[in-house]
RNA sequence: GGUCCCGUGGUGCAGUUUGGAGUGCACGCCGCCCUGUCAAGGCGGAGGUCGCGGGUUCAAAUCCCGUCGGGACCGCCA
């Protein structure tokens, strides 16, 4: 006989007459008096109401078996509010199989618990149904993406935890080795490397649902730890990549929503960065950049003499922005790189109305309020930069003041290409790369690799490509170079010498010379994809233990002090921290 | 490395601007009553290092400095 024959949320009018015997927590007791009391039991499905007619000593959070029998509830006492509500199990025998302590905070969803302690007591929180609605989304994104990478010949592969350090990217999470003193192993940021040394080893389609590590600061949408779908496919350029990432999304999107996503469109990076200063763009909603350089040549405002001026519209926002709001914008937009924000009050007559106008003529003041297709109301906010800067500004202004919340029930997905190659020049006027070393450059730009002279690095694109949903960035990939040629260019303009590039990546770059074929690959992050899908706006919700923002987990005290023989044996001696 | 917000019985809040007795609200908890509730209801009760430390003051939850914890963001995250 097992414990338990249905689950408490699945009975219903069908199961009246049986015999029942439903487990799980005592969630709301009503108690009329020792003849009569009304059990909710819940459990991961739900919650059956069971009626007591003798006196038991049931609280919250109790774990009981109850054995009963299924009724239809009195004429106009059933609960709409629940699944189960038509229906009840009288005749109960309850079997207490746990007592509990009194829950640390309500277990009702009305009122929300401070975060520290519903991790610090995860295993109570976990049995929310938002936590058990989360973690289960998350499981079916899970699914439906193994099921799309097995559909169009994926082969899982697991790669190592303990790795070798390499000195590219974000700070790495180290692991003393007991066996080599003074030696130790990363845990890998991903399973790059691996990836592509599977395409050498004839793999042809790689994937694996990966755990990430990265020491860097967390915030809502990271964590030390993540997982990643990652990907790799030989004999494949981005085209290929993108429609195989756009099966796994779209499926997984499909198995959480129950619709299916249309095409996904893509955005140039220049583009994105242009339209919305990000290369992140949420296009959710517009208060797209508008670009008013040319309005301003020649103009005798000393603000507006600069490389780029480009401005938003806020519709409605003369109201909306009060002189101490639009201050604390002005102050943030200082913060974030500007040297300060120029706006104007659309006047019921059409006309500008903000500090700047007396230093402006007609013509400007017409152009920037054409330009915008501004209307009596509307407020103007313009950013006079380095375009970079502008760019950047505006972006992160537009978020602040339009961007509705990441949970608003829209999906918009979006595929960013045409990344640059590299994202800054450094000192010595060599190129820092925007992705890694072992990006494929955009053919069209292959010959400006070698006429390029400090800044006009910036102007060569690379094949490395985004997946953007709702304004985060869900993932990033490119077409790797397997020909020495180019990868010994590559090498030659970042500065990285013959001796250097072997100490560093010696192995991979062995490898490519036994027969590589032409590869490319994805990863994307499954914790921001299932928070979005789960309407959170937080990756810790969907994260059954997760870490606070400053790394530590509330519920074990993680990280700890070491026992000085547990140091001894892995050669470790603590420097005091400084006072 | 930086900016901002929060910390008050078990939980969620108000009180802090303008210093005056741990004052209040809701939920929970404990006890009693109650045979159709479903956020049950009624009556009674317990429960506090106002995160911590220092300072100002006759007097600090309240003002100042520091610190710890939580959160949002910039930097960082190839």
């Amino acid at each position: 006989m097992t414990m338990r024959t249905h689950y408490c949320g699945e009975l219903r009018s069908g199961d009246v007459g049986s015999e029942v015997t439903v487990c799980g927590w005592v969630d709301t007791r009503r108690v009329h008096s020792e003849h009569l009391a009304f059990i909710d039991l819940r459990d991961h499905t739900g919650i059956v109401q069971c009626v007591v007619d003798e006196k038991l000593d049931l609280r919250s959070e109790y774990v009981v078996a109850i054995t009963g029998t299924v009724r239809t509830r009195f004429e106009g006492k059933s609960n709409e509010k629940l699944q189960t509500g038509e229906i009840e199990i009288g005749d109960c025998e309850v079997q207490v199989l746990s007592v509990a302590e009194p829950p640390p905070f309500p277990m009702h969803e009305r009122t929300d618990v401070d975060e520290n302690i519903r991790l610090r007591h995860r295993y109570v929180d976990l049995r929310k149904p938002r936590m058990q609605k989360n973690l289960r989304i998350r499981a079916k994104v899970n699914s439906a993406i193994r099921s799309a990478m097995e559909k169009q010949g994926f082969v899982e592969i697991e790669t190592p935890m303990l790795i070798a350090s390499t000195p590219e990217g974000a700070r790495d999470f180290v692991v003393p080795s007991r066996l080599h003193p003074t030696n130790f192993y990363a845990l890998p940021q991903s399973p790059q490397i691996f990836k592509q040394l599977c395409m050498v080893g004839g793999i042809d389609r790689y994937y694996q649902i990966a755990r990430c590590l990265r020491d860097e600061d967390l915030r809502a949408d990271r964590q030390f730890e993540f997982m990643q779908l990652d990907m790799e496919a030989s004999f494949a350029n981005q085209e290929d990549i993108i429609n195989f990432v756009s099966e796994a999304i779209k499926d997984s999107t499909e198995a959480i929503t129950g619709l299916r996503p249309d095409e996904i469109p893509h955005m140039t990076w220049n583009e994105a960065m242009e339209r919305f200063g990000s290369d992140k763009p949420d296009t959710r909603f517009g208060m797209e950049l508008v670009d008013l350089t040319e309005i301003f040549e020649g103009t005798d405002a000393n603000v507006f003499k600069v490389d780029c001026v480009k401005g938003i519209l806020y519709e409605g926002g003369s109201d909306a922005l009060a002189r101490n709001a639009i201050d604390a914008l002005t102050e943030k937009c200082q913060s974030w790189g500007a040297r300060g924000l120029a706006w104007f009050r659309v006047g019921d007559e059409g006309n500008l109305d903000g500090a700047l106008t007396k230093f402006m003529s007609d013509d400007e003041i017409e152009g920037i309020h054409a330009s915008l297709s501004a209307q009596p109301g509307d407020m103007i906010l313009i950013i006079a930069d380095k375009r970079r800067t502008v760019n950047h500004v505006l972006g992160l202004l537009r978020l602040e003041i339009g961007r509705p919340p990441v949970n608003s029930g829209e999906l918009k997905y979006l595929w960013i290409t045409e990344f640059p190659l590299f994202e800054s020049v450094g000192d010595h006027g060599r190129p820092i790369p925007a992705h890694h070393p072992f990006t494929m450059p955009h053919l069209e730009d292959l010959e400006k690799l070698n006429s390029a002279q400090g800044e006009e690095y910036l102007e060569i694109r690379s094949q490395a490509y985004d997946l953007v949903l709702n304004g985060w960035e869900l993932g990033s990939g490119s077409v790797r170079i397997h020909t020495p040629e180019i990868q010994s260019k590559i090498f030659e303009i970042l500065g990285i010498g013959e001796v250097e590039a072997n100490e560093k990546f010696g192995f991979l770059l062995d490898a490519f010379r036994y027969g590589a074929p032409p590869h490319a690959g994805f990863a994307f992050g499954i914790d921001r994809l299932a928070a979005i899908l789960s309407g959170e706006e937080n990756i810790r919700e969907i994260i059954a233990f997760p870490k606070t923002q400053s790394g530590a987990d509330p519920l074990t005290n993680a990280p700890t002090q070491l026992e000085n023989n547990h140091l001894e044996e892995l050669g470790l001696r603590l420097i005091p921290p400084s006072t």
